[in-house]
Parts: C-alpha cells; structure tokens; sequence
DNA sequence: TGTTTATATTGGATCACACCTATATAGGTT
DNA sequence: AACCTATATAGGTGTGATCCAATATAAACA
C-alpha cells in the first residue's frame, strides 16, 4: 500500500518511467523506504490497470521504449484520500529487538557482540542521514529568500526524525550496556 | 525468519501449542512483534518439518487435542546459530514519513493533522509500554535478593528501547511542529 | 436462553516484497 | 577482448505475513 502511495507521490512531482522511480526513490525516501525494482514495476503496473496513473509510451533506439507514467486525476484523488485516511495502527517488528529478548541464553559475551553490533549499525545510520540532512541544508544558498516551502521542509523533517531515532538508539545502547554491569 | 526465533525461543523456556504460543507472544514480545495466529501454526509445522521441533500429542475431550511442540536439540543449535548470526542490514519501511513526505501537498493544516494524530499514537505507546515496564519492576520484590539475571534485564531492556524511541519520536514532534511555524 | 469467551487447530485467498534472471544496446573501462 | 555501467522493462519463484472462515465443545455470563 505504502509503495503505491511513493509512486503516486512522487509522480505527482513528475512523470517518469519505472526506472526513473527506482532512481528517484533511493535519491530521496530511502531512508525510511526501499523497494525493489521489479516490484517497482509491477505496483506501477497495478496503478495503471487502476486507473490511477496512465502510460504515455515513448519510441526510442538501442533500448526499450520509455514508458512514461502520468499520475491521472483519479490518482491524485486517491493519492489525497491515503494522505488524508486515519493512521493505521503500526505493528513493530524488530528483529533485532527480538534476537536481544533471546540472547540471554547464550551469556554475556554473546550478549555484548551483539549490542557492539548494534552499535556499529546505528552509528553507520546516524551518519548517513546526517550526511544527506548537511546536504539538504546546503542546498539552500544562503541568501535564498525563497519561501523555505511546506514540501522542503517535511522532507527534511523525515531526515530528523531518523536523526533523533538513531541517536535514541545510541542512547539507548549506553544505557543497556551500563545495565549489564 | 523472525518469528522461527520467536518460536523457538519461547519453546526453549517451555514446551507449548501453538494457542500458548499465540498468547505468550502477546504477553511477553507484543512490543515489538507481533504474529498471526494461523501464521504461528504454519511456522510451527516449519518448524517441525525442519525438525527443530517435535510434537507430543495429548488427547483432549471437548477440543482439538493438545499438540505440544518442544524444541529439540536441533532446535535449540539453530536458534544459538540464529542469534549468534551477523545482524542483517535493516531496511525500513515506515508508512508514517512516508505520509509525511508527500502530505505538504495537501497543505498545512492537513500537515497537522497528520502531526497530532502521530503524537496520539506515540503517547498512547508510550503509556502502554511504561505501564509494562512498570509491571515488570513490580515483579521485583524490594527484598528480592535474587540475582538480576541476564535474560530478566534483557527483557526489560527491550521495554526500555520502545520508550527511548516513543520519547524521541514525541521530541521530534515538538521540534517539527515548531518548524512548521 | 442465547451470547460470549476460552480452548485448540487448520485451510483458502490475497498481499507485499525480495531475489534472481532474461532481454537489448551503447559506451566506457580494464 | 572481456567486462562493467547505464538505460529500460518484465517474468518466475519463494517467503512472510494478514484477513477471513470453519470446526468443536464447555463454561461463564447477561
């Protein structure tokens, strides 16, 4: 469902062809969601037998044709109606919170490699998006008077949100470690 | 992948049929995992045709008869080889920024919409868990001169990283609500 | 008395996704 | 000469998960 709502959005923006999403989808939602390119064309697929999006099709040589896909009107209605729909209550699965829960078994040693572990992937995280959040920023000349707009600023805020999570996370790691004597 | 670890390692505590396990898996991982119930019995048989665990039938009268599964030794080498294993890189996929990234089209005040029903969500998550965490500090008798074993503070650690990450995702609110001016 | 809850298992349908492969050509690299 | 990358699409297969429904009985509840 959610895919269905990155291709319609980013759509939205431009059209392009299934290819172009795959690009434009690691450029820009990545850090909170991924997708896999044939499944990339299938839910485009999905959305043009919905009505959703159409396909301008366009002749090219040496390699297939581009197939351009147009969010419809009807896309962006439904599009609009997803934004809009109540939060789906979220069903966390962590695996790596359920390999924690069960590592006890295996003692300490075992334990602490794990959390080193941990700590080495989120602090890889952290750095990533702190990386694309500078940036972000420095796009923005400094003596842009450009309106900071509504869209720029949200896109922004998901880097943010997965700063402040992963720091949570470091946090967190200090905490547990300091637990375990 | 995950919920063999889960299966397993409840099995290991104790043996169980999948109706256990159901409500066991609510009790104890719900936080931050969650199962199906007839994806639990499909696991199960997975399971056992793997021959990580076997079953003892006990006849009942009135209902189904009780299919007890127990972990085997098989078993209990895979589940050590699973935790032991290099933490898979995690790929998130988060419905939530991803409704945020594309809902400035909508404009601001569908924005905050979106923000406060985010901020419901994350309360009430927050609540629940420290409602859990407190349970869990409760079952500790002041003059419980036991030893804090491992797996008891890695449970409780489990709970501990859903609240750090509720708070963070409540700070990150604040922030973002503020920047939206 | 009728409904709900608890116990216990199982099957079908469908969804979302990942991994791998195939096709085709141009251009650049080793 | 052999390989890799970019462009562009698409199918096969498998896995993990959700939703829904069926079966069967006893006990508790309204």
């Amino acid at each position: 469902m959610s895919l269905k709502i990155a291709l319609l959005g980013i759509l939205d923006l431009a059209p392009m062809t299934g290819y172009d999403l795959k690009k434009s989808i690691e450029a820009s939602v990545a850090h909170f969601w991924s997708a896999d390119q044939s499944q990339i064309y299938r839910t485009l697929a999905a959305l043009v037998s919905d009505g959703l999006a159409d396909v301008e099709v366009i002749p090219q040589e040496g390699r297939p044709d581009r197939r351009e896909h147009h969010i419809t009107s009807a896309g962006r209605t439904a599009l609009g109606d997803w934004l809009r729909a109540p939060l789906e209550p979220e069903t966390s699965h962590d695996a790596f919170l359920m390999r924690l829960f069960f590592v006890g078994t295996l003692g300490v040693p075992a334990t602490r490699a794990l959390l080193r572990a941990r700590r080495g992937q989120a602090t890889a995280m952290l750095a990533a998006l702190r990386s694309v959040a500078e940036q972000e920023q420095a796009h923005r000349e400094p003596d842009d008077r450009a309106p900071d707009d509504l869209g720029r600023r949200l896109r922004f805020a998901t880097l943010r949100n997965g700063i402040l999570h992963a720091e949570a996370e470091l946090a967190w790691l200090v905490e547990t470690k300091e637990a375990l004597g």
